[in-house]
DNA sequence: GTCTATAGAATGATAGAC
DNA sequence: GTCTATCATTCTATAGAC
């Protein structure tokens, strides 16, 4: 009975529940100080063998035996809980494409980035609240990005990388140079307003309250995207007279101003394209 | 001779050139402890005498008083200089239209404010330069405002006044409601664009990035002033399947969006407002 | 790769002297 | 009305344990 109690594996299991939060290394030296002969690696297979290989799965363990022989998780240990639970729900949505770790939590860290950014602007948004909705502590930001800038930085540029994938899908469909233009429209509109939260921060005019260093950085990513419509807008069939540039200034303006108004469930940015694009441009040839 | 070595008149002229940054009531204290009788107000009188009644005029005194029997000035007393300088110049540039000290300074905080919360956005804005833009230390902004979101919520209102009163001026001179929606427009563009710092960040899309009570505050603003140009688009002959609201969301898009790409010395304001209303709206009618 | 712990700077705000 | 001095808080970023 004696030799049962003080079993190895009865040892790293009960140390699980009780501790849930500590490591397999520490939950090692642990036990070699109660006097169990174990290694790191011993416990980790003992703990894969119950159902306790990782943090979440410990803490859901210990929630279970609380209220019997343990009192209830620690504040601590709660949000440890919440963390783990991210964690784990971020990590099973991604990893089925072979990509590794660090790949999938980085994506991650650049959807929350773009989420954060978008709501509370690039100054008002701390590394902290978008390292918690990436399932991480604000310190472990820093092995994936250098710098608050930089990490911004790499959101913005992908955000318009896929501006520029969905607007060039769409125009590759048309030969009419209207229907191009109203598909780009459409297209940049859908982003915008959609759950897309990388590139909905795109038409963001805090870009003129940024610091001229990053903002030379951004002015890249812009202005491949301008170009773009500078060739759709060049290519329509206009009087001579038309101010092309300001055409394509005013039809940006509208566009990105949507943002603001735009509610679901009323236009589509379908109709609100073509709608553009039909009164406001395309009428002024007619 | 000794009498007059030690004269009040002497003692409180070469005390404010030896400290100039102390006011006439520790003035006063320093030379009691001196053996000399003078009260505050005695020392106020003398310096103004002699042109030393304010901290401006004392370190400028000192100034050319220093390399010979004195040190030059400290750090901390050419900060003060500095910051007594712009004071100076802030209230003379103002007071003639005998207004209170205290509506000036909160006038010229107004002022500051909106060129500080326009060029960094609200979050990124400090206090800090707010007030010294306004020639004042920080802590003292607490005396005029209750707080930062409350400067800003005044700022934003005395831009949208700005506004209204601009574009009502505009629309009144004229009968014809497209050369009223067109002198609207030239109104609202001039304002934003031009060193008219209080009105130019109203147009910011920024708005969406403040808290939720914040932004209930400023949508009062904001309504008013569309409700304007809801009424010029509702008085234009326009074919009666025009949806006028996307009109005027796209029209303030446009217009908004100016600020981003706007260049003095290229097309005027009027030429940019006459432009956007002939060829993006009136085209829909002819 | 993530954690803990903390440095170091800046911020908004307050109290009380003058 | 403005200043000085200071507070509590928050933020970005780093070092080193695990």
């Amino acid at each position: 009975m004696k030799v049962k109690e003080s079993s190895p594996e009865l040892a790293a299991v009960s140390l699980a529940i009780k501790s849930p939060e500590i490591g397999q290394f520490r939950a090692a030296r642990e036990l070699q100080r109660q006097g169990i002969q174990l290694s790191p690696s011993g416990v980790r297979a003992i703990w894969k063998r119950n159902g306790l290989a990782t943090v979440y799965e410990r803490l859901m363990a210990r929630r279970r035996h609380a209220g019997t022989e343990l009192p209830a998780l620690s504040e601590a240990q709660q949000s440890l809980l919440r963390r783990a639970r991210v964690t784990k729900r971020l990590f099973s949505e991604k990893s089925p494409d072979g990509a590794s770790a660090s790949e999938v939590r980085r994506e991650q860290l650049l959807m929350a980035a773009a989420r954060v950014f978008n709501s509370k602007g690039y100054e008002a948004a701390s590394l902290k609240e978008i390292c918690a909705s990436a399932g991480i502590l604000a310190g472990s930001l820093y092995y994936h990005f250098r710098s608050k800038e930089d990490l911004f930085v790499t959101v913005h540029g992908e955000g318009f990388r896929e501006l520029y994938e969905a607007v060039d899908r769409a125009i590759a469909a048309h030969g009419d140079p209207w229907r191009r233009l109203e598909a780009a429209c459409a297209a940049h509109l859908a982003l915008l307003v959609s759950g897309a939260v990388m590139s909905s921060f795109t038409g963001e005019s805090l870009f003129h309250t940024m610091s001229p260093g990053l903002q030379r950085r951004l002015s890249r990513d812009r202005d491949a995207y301008e170009d773009r419509y500078r060739k759709l807008i060049g290519a329509l069939p206009l009087p001579r007279e038309t101010d092309r540039t300001l055409l394509r200034l005013a039809l940006f303006g509208a566009l990105n101003w949507t943002r603001l108004w735009y509610r679901p469930g009323k236009k589509t940015p379908d109709q609100i394209a073509a709608h553009l694009v039909q009164t406001l441009v395309r009428r002024a040839v007619s």
